[in-house]
DNA sequence: CAGTCAATGATAACAGTGTCAACATAACTC
DNA sequence: GAGTTATGTTGACACTGTTATCATTGACTG
C-alpha cells in the first residue's frame, strides 16, 4: 500500500529501474572502462532512452546509484574479509590483498565508485547510505590496526593502509604494474604502525 | 632544412600544434576534471575543430601528447625533489609529500597521466619517451630507498612508496580525505623498509 | 464496474561531441 | 611563376545527454 518503501518492484511494464541498475552493473563488471552510455544501456534493455528519465533525473544519478551499489558491495566485502582474517600483521595483509583483488576483478566498478561518490553532494543524495558504505570500507580496513594506538595514530594508520592498497590497485588498473598477489602481500607488509 | 626535427615551429598560420598543446595544458591546469573537448579547445584557439586533425590523428593522440608532457613535468619535479632532499627517512618523506602536493596542484593533469599513459600502446607511440618519463618518476621515488637492500627488496619498496603516495593523492583528489601536508608526512613515514 | 488520473513509456527534436570527405588557401620547391 | 604539399574550413554523419510533447497502461475512486 504505502509506496514509500524503497524496494517495491512491479510497475506497469516491468521494473525498469531495477533492470537498468542490474544491466548497468553487469556492464560495469564485464568492462574495463566505466563508460556507460545512457542510450546504449536503454538500447540493451529494449527500451527507449528517455524511459530511464522516469526513474533517474539524469545520467549522473544513474551512475551514482550504481556507484553506491558498488560501494556497498565493496564495503561488505572488506568487512567480511576483516572479520574472517584475524588481527595482527597477517590479518592486515590479508585485508589489503583482498581489496586489491576485488579491484582487479571489478575495475570499472572501482573506478566508478571513486570517480562519483566523492563528488556526490551528500546533503541532497542519501547521505546516510553513502556515509555508511564508506564507513564500512574504512572500518574494514582499519579493523586490523593495533589496539594500543591513540586515536590520531589509528586515523593515520588507517589512512596509510587505505592509501597503500588503493594506490596499488589504481596502478594495477592503469596498467602501470602487473597484478601479482605475492607482490601485493609483500608491499602491503612493508608498513610499520609503530612509526609516525 | 631537415623537417624531421621534433621542434620546428613556424607553419603557415601559426604553430597550431604547439598552441593546442599549450592551451590544452592551461585548461588542464585550471580545471578539476580532465574533460578536454576537442571542439571546445579548437573554439578557444579561434580555429575550426577539424584543423586539429592536421596535427593529431584523433582526440586520443592529443590527450596522449598532453599526458606525456604532464608526465615529463611530474617526473622532472620528482627527480628534482629527490636530488634536493637527502637520503634517509626524511628525504623519502619529503619526496612523497612533494608528489602529493604536485597532484593536488595539478589534479586534472595527474588524472590524465594515469588514465592515458598506461593504456598507450608503447610499441607504436614513442616508447622511449614514455618509458623515460615514467622511469624518471619511479627513479625519483626510489632514490631515497636504503642502499643495503636487495634488488627485489628495492623493487617492492619502490612499489610500496609509489602506491602509497599515489593512493593518498587519488583519495585527496576524489574528495575522500582533506589535503593536510602534516598528515601526508605522517602517513608517508609509516613505512618500514626493513620489513617485507 | 466505469471512469478518471497519475505513472510509465515512445517520438521528435535540440545542442553538443568526435570524425570524415570534400573543398579552399597559403607556403614552399623547382 | 607553376605546381605540389601542407594547413585550414565547411558540411555532413553518427553518436551522446536531455527536454517537450504525445501515447498508453495500470491503479484507484465513485
Amino acid at each position: 500500500m504505502a509506496p514509500d518503501s524503497p524496494v517495491n518492484a512491479p510497475y506497469h511494464h516491468g521494473d525498469l529501474r531495477a533492470s537498468a541498475l542490474q544491466m548497468g552493473m553487469e556492464r560495469l563488471e564485464s568492462q574495463e572502462q566505466p563508460d556507460l552510455g545512457l542510450r546504449a544501456l536503454a538500447r540493451d534493455l529494449g527500451v527507449s532512452a528517455t524511459a530511464l528519465y522516469r526513474h533517474f533525473p539524469n545520467k549522473d544519478a544513474l551512475l551514482d546509484a550504481l556507484a553506491l551499489e558498488g560501494l556497498t558491495r565493496l564495503g561488505a566485502h572488506q568487512a567480511a574479509a576483516a572479520a574472517q582474517a584475524g588481527g595482527g600483521r597477517d590479518g592486515f595483509a590479508e585485508v589489503g590483498v583482498t581489496y586489491v583483488k576485488w579491484a582487479v576483478e571489478n575495475p570499472a566498478l572501482l573506478r566508478l565508485i571513486y570517480n562519483r561518490v566523492g563528488q556526490v553532494d551528500l546533503a541532497t543524495d542519501d547521505p546516510s547510505a553513502m556515509g555508511e558504505a564508506f564507513y564500512q570500507l574504512r572500518a574494514g580496513i582499519a579493523a586490523t590496526m593495533p589496539d594500543e594506538m591513540s586515536r590520531d595514530q589509528r586515523a593515520a594508520a588507517a589512512l596509510h593502509a587505505w592509501s597503500l592498497v588503493h594506490g596499488l590497485a589504481m596502478l594495477i588498473l592503469d596498467g602501470q604494474v602487473a597484478y601479482d598477489p605475492a607482490m601485493v602481500r609483500k608491499v602491503v607488509l612493508m608498513t610499520d604502525f609503530s612509526a609516525g
